[in-house]
DNA sequence: CATTCAGGTTGATCTAGGTCAACCGGGATG
DNA sequence: CATCCCGGTTGACCTAGATCAACCTGAATG
């Protein structure tokens, strides 16, 4: 299925648009391929975009002052990508965007969806939606660092990420449970037996 | 200012409606009061309510397996309270919200906001604001618990939450943050001094 | 085909923060 | 006025997970 088929399932799954509107919401994403390792978005840059992919993979992250890495996101094909704090709140943001593997996007800047919200109003109602989705999941998310050992957080990640599980490195995981890739190797040592 | 002064003050900071509006709105929402201690949902069940807090302070909680309490949310005057989790997916929440003051409500039901949604549907750019802009601040909430001390968190708490701060006790401010209240008091003899 | 280099493993040691239990003080309650 | 209880403090000890450095492997690269 190719990016645009794949974003107006997406929406559809939300929303109904007849065709005109259809056309008229595709022709406001500017299309762009990242390879990998490739930066979406950099520290420090005020983040205008809602990048959706349409193939592979990519990771948002910060760094903390000793220069670690926390992954804070992994979105795979058919999600959406942002630097939330700093797109709504229109400052610097502190997140990397980064690509993990070479991958295809859809680029909808703030204005382009501004000016969306503004000739097809049920469009706020998908982002609506999509956002209300998001913050659920976000908040299990934190629940689950506060009440949750490592072990546990991983055996959730397993479930909930299993589809790309295994295009992902052991030190990404480590990251996005919030431990250390030593740490996250014995982990699974211990589990092995 | 009353409860629905306060309500369709906070909505119009987001989106303009004409008096009829604001009537219809208002028709829809069940004012309810609750004492200090009293839940306004419970573990186990379904959460088919977006409540507004007119007055007072809740919070929302989850118990681990040990029964320790996690504060997951502090919803003071002016903010809505949800078990997001459980309000989005429809299916049992595993949090609880409970006021910690004598707290005044006004609820709007799952039903009530889709018809609000129906006959206002500028109501989705006032949801779809809001949820992006809690879930920006939730987000940095992932990545602080992720990389930052828990002192540091507190300083972060204190900035943000300065309004309240003192009419919460040291043991929801602990578990908000993420640490026990032994270690939380160890915390602010440290900085005393 | 030699060399990097990134991802992973492992040992030794360290520490932030947890646990458990005793204790304190003050406001509510009988 | 005694008692309870809740929030907080403190001491002694414990542990999940971090840190640091050495080492291994295999795939990419010159």
């Amino acid at each position: 299925m190719d990016g645009q088929a794949l974003i107006l399932r997406n929406v559809g799954n939300y929303i109904s648009m007849v065709e005109e509107e259809k056309k008229y919401f595709l022709s406001l994403l500017q299309p762009r391929e990242y390879y990998r390792k490739e930066y979406l978005q950099r520290e420090g840059n005020n983040c205008n975009n809602f990048i959706f992919i349409t193939n592979g993979c990519v990771k948002s992250y910060l760094l903390d002052q000793k220069g670690e890495e926390h992954i804070l996101t992994i979105a795979p094909t058919d999600w959406w990508v942002v630097d939330y704090m700093s797109f709504v709140f229109e400052k610097p943001g502190n997140l990397f965007i980064e690509a993990i593997e070479n991958t295809g996007t859809l680029i909808l800047t703030k204005e382009k969806r501004e000016e969306l919200f503004r000739k097809i109003p049920s469009f706020e109602r998908y982002f609506r939606i999509l956002t209300e989705r998001a913050f659920a999941v976000n908040q299990q998310r934190v629940t689950d660092i506060l009440s949750l050992t490592a072990a546990e957080r991983f055996e959730k990640f397993q479930q909930r990420y299993a589809h790309i599980a295994n295009s992902l490195t052991q030190q990404q995981i480590a990251s996005f449970i919030g431990v250390t890739p030593a740490f996250f190797s014995r982990m699974l040592k211990a589990k092995r037996k």
